[in-house]
DNA sequence: CGCCAGCAGGCATACGTATGCGCATATTAT
DNA sequence: ATAATATGCGCATACGTATGCCTGCTGGCG
């Protein structure tokens, strides 16, 4: 308190204070085993006293090292603002902790994936490592992601972890989770169980979601029907449409599987102006658990992904690489939440 | 590409290969008009070959600027995880939109007003100012502001705009928006309007836009009744248990101002129990246009922030402050989206 | 023809920290 | 007692850019 604005404390005030030279101070404060404990506490102390941080610019230029991360988010659909994906943004949440959890800085951009931003990030210094989160045509990315790796970045991916994805890669164990959807609707005596969702390779999630509902209905010797898995992306609208589709096929089914909670809520729409309830006729599972999924009539039943743990794995994953050190594995598990509109 | 990694070119490698000193590139990227128009070029174009790019952390800490500012939620209420207020999560979208297209960086974080990561995020040169964003008590913060204020921190806050706020706020005509919901439910015919919302000054924008109701009342020769009042905080069960004291009261109403959306939704679900019909028998209006109030039924008439414009004026305020130059208007107008809970 | 103005660019240096290396003093082994 | 080792710290310097000041040159004008 009282030094005059503008005219901030450095290494060398506290050093002079101390009686010692600036390096000892760096050293002190960065906890180094070669300055004596008195010594360093009478630093601590006068650093404390003067209010003393660190200049994060002169520590980042001289150590190379900028202890910030930077999360891209970048989705194909949506150039307006504001039609964030809830579940990222709910993602971000557990991003931010962990970054604080390890003294790291945040930085995010909203970005359409054309621009080379990503690459200029690491570039100029401003990040260490890059946590790339969207949906979107995976096969569109394939191309920027290979620069990324080519270009030495260090970057982590929230999607489909497979054998073929490109680059360090974290996600939900999707087939596991589907395997837990088609269970649910197996023990509720559905047989008919339709897929509402993008199911071919553009969109890996999605498609392994599919793959695991079919696991467990094979489990039960049910083969998947085609005609019961239509194409939808995202949005509520999409599910609406789906449904429709679905509808006018004139196949039965007694569930749905929707690949995310909107298309799910868009699905329920559709339903309940064909005059189809909720649970009774068709019984319906969502996918992200998004905070409209429980305001819903009935609420809904989704599978709820492990946002904290994928905040971390995401952050950790990134840190590990960056100090060459070896990745965690990628896949974290899903939960199945039961709400009406699949016991009701 | 080609040039081994963490072999980064810099300034020298372009004056050497421009032919010229270090600091005429400086001066040639940063568009100094003491550079001649083809040296300039020239330069770029070496530039723009090597892949080069300023390294942020030498520039700011020469030029004493990071161009990046540091956003700040907080809420008293969660401190567990991804529980952010959607309304919030919008305007990050806005604000990240108004960051790139000003060159700024954006660094995040979600904190306990506590701790004191706001000064240290100028102190150590991070960040130029800081965006502050959070509902909660608005007198518990009075003294970090206070605080802020003091050390001369440039900040900006979202918030309820009046003559006794502290620092340089933003935030919508909250007043405004209360007289829109008012008007147009009298326009409806509805004549009995209560409103659900803390109506303190702990909580500033919900005591405006109760104010501004009553102005539409009054300009209509309606009293406000104190018994058509009941605190609510943000959440939905608040908002819940609102309408079932509300409705215990057994005061008649036929309309429902509510202070947020969740509030409405929380309402609606009370209506629903005590077997009232929206809009039939209570008109709802909501307030900040989350994505579930057009999913709720019927759908929630609601009160639309312009976030867009939020997102660029708490920018723009900042920057102002951080160049010294005047700072813009602070309030924003707001605007009503009809749907069926009034108009069904 | 000489003088002054203005343009283009170079020189030197500052921003604040981190770290390799070397040098004392203190400690232990021989 | 002397050599070997460890401990604690200072010296010098590097990180890469931005900017105040000065200089050399060109051109216009009296």
């Amino acid at each position: 308190m009282g030094r005059p604005p503008g005219n901030k404390p450095t290494s060398f005030d506290i050093a002079y204070l101390a009686g010692v030279s600036q390096p000892t101070v760096s050293r002190a404060l960065r906890g180094s085993r070669s300055v004596s404990r008195a010594t360093r506490e009478r630093i601590e102390a006068i650093a404390r006293d003067l209010n003393y941080s660190v200049d994060k610019n002169a520590s980042s230029l001289r150590s190379q090292r900028s202890n910030t991360i930077a999360l891209l988010f970048f989705e194909d659909p949506t150039p307006d603002e504001s039609n964030i994906n809830p579940f990222f943004l709910a993602m971000l949440g557990a991003i931010t902790r962990q970054c604080g959890a390890r003294g790291l800085d945040l930085l995010i951009s909203f970005q359409k994936m054309e621009d080379d931003w990503h690459v200029r990030y690491q570039d100029s210094h401003r990040a260490d490592g890059l946590i790339l989160l969207g949906y979107g045509d995976y096969t569109l990315y394939q191309r920027r992601l290979t620069e990324l790796v080519g270009a030495g970045t260090y970057f982590v991916r929230w999607g489909s972890v497979g054998a073929d994805t490109i680059g360090p890669t974290v996600g939900s164990d999707n087939v596991g989770a589907g395997r837990l959807a088609g269970d649910h609707l197996l023990d509720l005596g559905r047989r008919r169980i339709a897929f509402l969702g993008q199911a071919d390779e553009h969109y890996p999630e999605f498609a392994d979601r599919y793959a695991g509902l079919c696991d467990a209905m094979a489990a039960q010797g049910i083969a998947p029907d085609p005609a019961l898995q239509v194409d939808a992306l995202t949005a509520e609208d999409a599910g609406h449409a789906a449904t429709m589709t679905l509808i006018g096929r004139g196949v039965p089914f007694d569930a749905i599987f929707a690949a995310s909670d909107l298309i799910a809520i868009g699905a329920m729409r559709a339903l309940a102006e064909a005059g189809l309830t909720v649970p009774g006729d068709v019984a319906i599972v969502g996918f992200d658990d998004i905070p409209a999924a429980s305001l819903t009539t009935p609420p809904l039943t989704t599978i709820m992904q492990d946002m904290k743990g994928a905040g971390q794995l995401l952050v950790d994953t990134l840190v590990a690489q960056v100090e060459d050190q070896p990745l965690p594995p990628g896949t974290l598990p899903a939960r199945l939440v039961v709400r009406r509109s699949t016991s009701g």
